[in-house]
RNA sequence: GGACACCAAUUAAU
DNA sequence: ATTAATTGGTGTCC
C-alpha cells in the first residue's frame, strides 16, 4: 500500500521586506525525513514562502500517491484551498484591487508543479499549520523543523550578500 | 569653540508591560558630567525610554550646538532616524495596521523638545547604542550610568507604590 | 475591516 | 538558555 507524502516548508526574509532570505523543506515518506533548504540574496518572507512549497514539488516529482504540504502561511495555503488562482487566471492576474497579482512568476511555477505531480499520478494538498507553536505533535514539530532550516539559511544568505 | 554636548538616556520598568518604572539621563557637556533620573508608579518600558530623552532636552534648554543623544532603544531611536514621526502627523497618529501610535503624548512632548531646541539654535541627533555591553568606550559607560539611573529609580518607585 | 506570516529592538522572569 | 510582555516595521491576500 502505497503510503504518502508529507511535506512541511517554511520562508524566511530579512525585515520581511526586500533583503535576503532562506527558504526550508522537510519532506516525511515512511519512517524517513529529508530535508532541503536554499536562499537568495533579494526577495521577500512571502516569495520565500512559496518558493518552498515548490522546492517541495519539484523534490518529489513522479511520486504516486497522497502528498500532503504543511505551511504556515495563510498567503500560501488560502491561495490554493480557497483558490484564489482560480480568480487571477480568470482575471488576468490581477487581484480583488485591479491591481496585478504580487509574486506572479513563483505562483505560475507553483501551478505548474501542482499539475505536474497530479498528471504523473499524484495528489497534493495544502493545509495549514499554527506557526511558533510549543505544541509536540508531528505537524508542530514538523513546522519547527523547516522553519529551523529557513532560518539557517536565511542567516546564510546574510553571511554571504551582507545584512540588511 | 562650542563644543557639543553628548546626552545619554535609558528607561526600566517592571516586566516590561505596564508597572513601576524609572528614567535617567546623564549630560556630558565639556568635563562635566551631570545626571537626572524619575520614577512613575504606572508605566512602560518604551514609556520610561521616551521621557528620558523629553528630560534630557528639556534639561539643556537653550543650549546652541550640536546635542547628541543616546539610547539603546531601538523604538526611540527608530521613530526619529527613519522618521517615522513623519508618517504618523500625516496619518493622524496611526500606524501602519491602522491602529492609534502608542505613546503619543510622549511622542509629541519630544518632537516639541526637539523643535524648541532647534529654534533656538541647537542641533540634535539620535544615535542608537547597544544595551548592556561590557565595552569600555565612552558610549558604552553612559549608556551604563544611564541605566544605573533608571534601574535605581525604578527600584525607588518600587519602594514608594508596590512591586507588580 | 479581517487573516497569516516575516522581521527589529527593548524590558523583564526563571 | 528559554519564556513572556511591550513597541515598531513590511509582505500579501480577501
Amino acid at each position: 500500500m502505497s503510503e504518502g507524502i508529507t511535506v512541511f516548508t517554511d520562508g524566511a526574509s530579512v525585515g520581511g521586506g526586500g533583503g535576503p532570505g532562506g527558504w526550508g523543506v522537510v519532506v516525511v515518506r515512511g519512517g524517513t525525513e529529508r530535508s532541503l533548504s536554499g536562499h537568495e540574496p533579494e526577495t521577500t518572507n512571502q516569495r520565500m514562502e512559496i518558493l518552498a512549497a515548490i522546492k517541495a514539488l519539484e523534490s518529489v516529482r513522479g511520486f504516486e500517491g497522497e502528498i500532503t504540504v504543511y505551511s504556515d502561511s495563510s498567503y500560501l495555503v488560502n491561495c490554493l484551498r480557497r483558490r484564489w488562482y482560480v480568480k487571477w487566471l480568470a482575471e488576468g492576474w490581477t487581484n480583488s484591487k485591479k491591481q496585478p497579482v504580487a509574486n506572479r512568476d513563483l505562483w505560475e511555477r507553483l501551478l505548474a508543479a501542482i499539475s505536474d505531480a497530479e498528471r504523473t499520478g499524484a495528489s497534493v494538498e495544502f493545509r495549514k499549520v499554527r506557526g511558533h507553536t510549543k505544541a509536540t505533535h508531528e505537524r508542530a514539530r514538523g513546522n519547527r523543523l523547516a522553519d529551523s532550516l529557513a532560518v539557517a539559511a536565511k542567516k546564510e544568505a546574510i553571511k554571504r550578500f551582507g545584512a540588511s
